[in-house]
DNA sequence: AGCAGGTACTGTAGCGGTACAGAAGAACCT
DNA sequence: AGGTTCTTCTGTACCGCTACAGTACCTGCT
């Protein structure tokens, strides 16, 4: 118990062990380890903090001196903000925090980060969600180089770290055999990729997608393949309402337009449904549209929206258990086998499809 | 520079500076301070680094040294999942993700914790946002204990840190007011509240409530009692279209039902007129419906909802110029008259709000 | 009496950085 | 030559806390 100088400086673990007279240990003891003293030197110990208006342990300090910060990072590719727009992300933020809150740890948003302030290089955290990023992208560089525990969500597996995937690409092939079936023999697709070209595109899988976009495409072709349909396909660079309806409306207003339409999205379905309302066109009398995700969107548009349904709230909550695992895994020292977990998705048939009037 | 034993430990600065043979101080300076040493020698320590695979400085330790973390808080009183379902909450979010990325701040999600881990308390962060939250919550609680730089927003304003509300007031009281003009005398009221009794209420205002409805009801009632209307209240106890249905439902399907309804939130309306539709009431032919807000739903709903309009990302960006401002400031110890920011609120007429039959 | 086993508290040695005040030499000026 | 100023690098002293290995004392057992 050495007394130092007590200036008005911040009060620390010190400044009550030299009030109470007892050794700085037996503070912090006090605070994060209640079963190291007896319960009266304890609560002599609270009363002194309170009296000293100390709140606690400096989180920063505690977190150098643990090793760990009580916080997981979300990096998101887009800029924030559009991953607040997007229902399906917010969906799954909503599911992570959700899943997060019983074992206290918070959820910091890694922006991307221009200038020299990188937080996927700079902030304390214990681990991080990488969600559908980019597997270029500087901040998963960072991430892994600084070898935090990492779950990849909506991103092509890497080896050693756990993954969460939709069977997208089964959903998309579903999607197509189900146009298939009812006959339709023009069929065209609207997409979004922020890598690859935009507009018309001739060869749909292109190496620089982003694992979604490129999952999704192979469904549609494996489902249109086997018939021989070539589609139509239109690659936009983000996944954005107007796009589509710009998009669609290209698509539908030629001589020999598709009779079907393959979105990436609800929300690029719900363009598409105004591009055919505006051109006159019926749905699915016209043109049948069908969506992905099963937002609670598809639901409300009219018609209801024949889409591919994912659960993402279960994506977030199987991606959080698997992060927290992994992170007491990695304190233990263990090394267990990187598990990848590809959840199933589901052809929701509603209004918006039905068979061509050429067949009928 | 004192040669430390190198074990197959972590790599931290001291391993490169006896790598590269020179003081532990240089090496800090090559990746935090470049202009205080020479290019060559910054360049031979950065390859150094790189080859012993040293990522940068270690977040967590810098942030007990330096003092700050990176990051901001941002607390919310519902759980976090509410906090993302809802759009007026995400479209904030974003809005502030949006306007802390160029200064390289996180933003940490603060749950509200249960068991013995308290983020608000523990989690490490150089300010913080205090969202809508009860002025008595634990949360809010911690954060002022911990003196750290607080901007509350959609919060009653607390003396001593800065604040951003819109004017629910004069918003709600013009459109009651709106209303009153209309020739409408028998008017409800659905409104949420976490705190007050729930269902039909009496005392439509109670001293537990939220700031935001609080002075939204007082808003509605200065509307109202000029002509001494004495509205139909029902509370909800939280933001919740399925609620909103059954209270409208129970308000309409009465002997003399009100012939308009204002209500908390556009969700709110939209079922208050789902609850319309189901009753075969005309909207707004039968009964006059108003929201609050103006979020996307608004203008989309059939028929697109009469509201109130604010301005959610304008009170994002603000409320983090202030914090970041406030932070700036707190590390530069000036102390300043703290800012209270009240932004303008405007009545949108659509189409939801018509004269009562009665008068025609 | 002698010793194992608790319980309650303490001391040391970091965690991995950064701030700040030098120190040593080169460059510039009069 | 002597003084000033810059540039470039170094040493020390923390930041505030925790892990871990004691120490001291008390209890109970043989």
């Amino acid at each position: 118990m050495q007394a130092r100088i007590e200036l008005m400086s911040r009060v620390t673990l010190q400044t009550i062990a030299d009030r109470v007279g007892v050794s700085r240990m037996t503070v912090s003891n006090a605070f994060s380890r209640p079963d190291q003293l007896s319960p009266e030197l304890r609560q002599r110990i609270l009363s002194a903090a309170d009296d000293l208006g100390y709140v606690g342990p400096d989180p920063a300090a505690r977190a150098l001196a643990r090793g760990r910060t009580g916080a997981v990072g979300i990096l998101l590719t887009d800029s924030l903000r559009d991953a607040f727009t997007d229902e399906v992300a917010t969906t799954f933020l909503g599911a992570i925090a959700d899943e997060l809150e019983p074992s206290g740890l918070a959820l910091t948003l890694l922006a991307s980060g221009r200038g020299d302030i990188v937080p996927a290089r700079d902030v304390p955290m214990d681990g991080a969600f990488v969600y559908s990023c980019d597997t270029r992208s500087p901040g998963v560089e960072w991430l892994r180089r600084r070898k935090l525990p990492l779950v990849y969500v909506d991103h092509a597996p890497v080896d050693d770290a756990p993954s969460v995937n939709i069977d997208d690409r089964s959903g998309a092939r579903a999607a197509a055999e189900h146009l298939v079936e009812l006959g339709h023999r023009r069929v065209g697709i609207i997409t979004a990729s922020f890598a690859g070209p935009h507009g018309l595109v001739t060869n749909p899988v292109s190496t620089g997608d982003g694992h979604v976009t490129t999952q999704r495409m192979l469904g549609w072709l494996d489902g249109l393949d086997a018939d021989g349909i070539r589609p139509v396909v239109m690659q936009l660079p983000t996944d954005d309402e107007h796009l589509a309806y710009d998009a669609a409306r290209s698509l539908l207003d030629t001589v020999e337009p598709p009779t079907a339409l393959l979105c990436f999205s609800d929300l690029l379905a719900t363009g598409a449904l105004r591009a055919a309302d505006q051109l006159g066109l019926n749905v699915p009398g016209d043109v049948s549209i069908v969506g992905f995700d099963d937002s609670t969107l598809a639901a409300r548009t009219r018609p209801p929206l024949t889409t591919v349904r994912q659960d993402v709230a279960a994506k977030g909550r199987i991606a959080t258990s698997m992060l927290t695992a992994l992170i007491e895994q990695t304190r233990a020292g263990a090394t267990t086998q990187a598990e990848h977990v590809v959840l199933p998705t589901t052809l929701v048939v509603r209004d918006s499809t039905a068979r061509p009037r050429a067949v009928e």
